[in-house]
DNA sequence: ACCTGAACACCGTTCAAGT
DNA sequence: ACCTGAACACCGTTCAAGT
């Protein structure tokens, strides 16, 4: 983050996403970013519209590193499997960032490029126009939302505190009364924090390709 | 939004969510919410612990009107779906103001006792503890992101205003390469507008269920 | 072309007072 | 108990200048 020669759009974008990164989204603020490249506020506005253009720029980064696996001959469904999955692999470094990419999938090419493949996809599934539209924005968003509401996920400065609020939180749960939430109160602990986020991820993705197939009316095996 | 005698916090709730739907939550704001009632931004602390605590009982307003449906005897995948249709009528009129549920629904009673319902519905279907905890998480989630990113609703502030920009974005869509994009291209008008709101989240729901389904690995017939 | 500096209209929140 | 008033440390963004 020192200073460089001239300001570049790129590491703008890094160090807004280190921001969100480390403090999270409500912590990058033109003023900050302006600041760890030594210049004044005014001057990211020669390469960003407004904040708003920040936030899209960075969304755009999280879904650059999302490249849609080449279409190959196995079943649609498998393939939407692997597609979910390098999305997936996009987001996850960086959790607080990803709420920014619930509204902006089509705001770039990036995203676009999944949402080209996934409306294929669907397409092969047997789905109409007007059918796949619809799944493909509902999929996308589900997956989004996979990482952006991860339990155990929560605003933790340090291990430290995070920790602390994890117990705090789990804590609310186990004081609430067992005979009116006997099942949150039993799944207290897996509520609060995922046993396996592997495991979380994998189930999730399963979940929502089973979902479509359901849409597609394709209830083939496996 | 007159003055009153006394301040009164489902009141200002009241205003907070007006002016959600009304401009959006950007336009939320302690002091806008106390000018509303004539009075002075402190006074609003006096019922919030902060501006959060002014969020989460928006959120929690809008779970209010989720009011989980009695058990009966049918099977647990119908009983959830009416469990998520109910969840879902209490957020469709108020979408600006959605996104605030989407990290809260375990912040109220009313969000425990959708929970509640969801996670005996998952044990009623079989799944472990941990894996019904794990997918009530991602269904909730799912089925608030389907509001929040249901097509065609933007920040539209009058309905021209919106309809041009609804217009202006089908048209970056119908815009790009063909040979690139050809799906989405041939999608742009479902992927900008809903043709029919009710379907959409009729399937969507659909979907989300169906996935649960097979997370439980129950595959019996409807 | 690229960046600065000062200013404006807003924020959330503190603290000490008022009644 | 309930609300005010002034102040503080921040925002995003404008405009006119500098180099």
């Amino acid at each position: 983050m020192a200073a460089q020669k001239r300001l570049n759009r790129d590491e703008l974008i890094a160090t807004a996403l280190a921001v969100a990164d480390a403090e999270g989204l409500d912590a990058v603020t033109v003023r900050r970013v302006a600041q760890a490249h030594d210049v004044t506020p005014m001057a990211l506005y020669r390469h960003f519209p407004d904040k708003d253009g920040l936030l899209d720029a960075i969304a755009e980064r999280l879904l650059t590193g999302a490249v849609p696996p080449e279409p190959d001959g196995r079943p649609w469904h498998r393939q939407m499997h692997d597609l979910l999955s390098s999305l997936l692999a996009a987001l996850r470094p960086h959790p607080n960032a990803t709420p920014l990419v619930l509204t902006r999938v089509m705001l770039s090419e990036a995203g676009l490029a999944v949402t080209e493949r996934c409306l294929a996809l669907l397409a092969e599934g047997g789905l109409s126009v007007d059918e796949g539209a619809e799944t493909a924005c509902q999929v996308l968003s589900a997956l989004v939302t996979l990482v952006v509401t991860e339990p155990g996920r929560m605003l933790g400065e340090d291990r430290q505190a995070h920790e602390a609020a994890l117990r705090t939180k789990r804590a609310s749960l186990l004081a609430l009364d067992p005979a009116r939430y006997p099942h949150v109160v039993a799944a207290a602990a897996p509520l609060t924090d995922c046993p396996s986020d592997d495991a979380y991820y994998a189930r999730g993705i399963d979940m929502i390709v089973t979902g479509m197939r359901g849409a597609a009316g394709a209830r083939q095996p496996v």
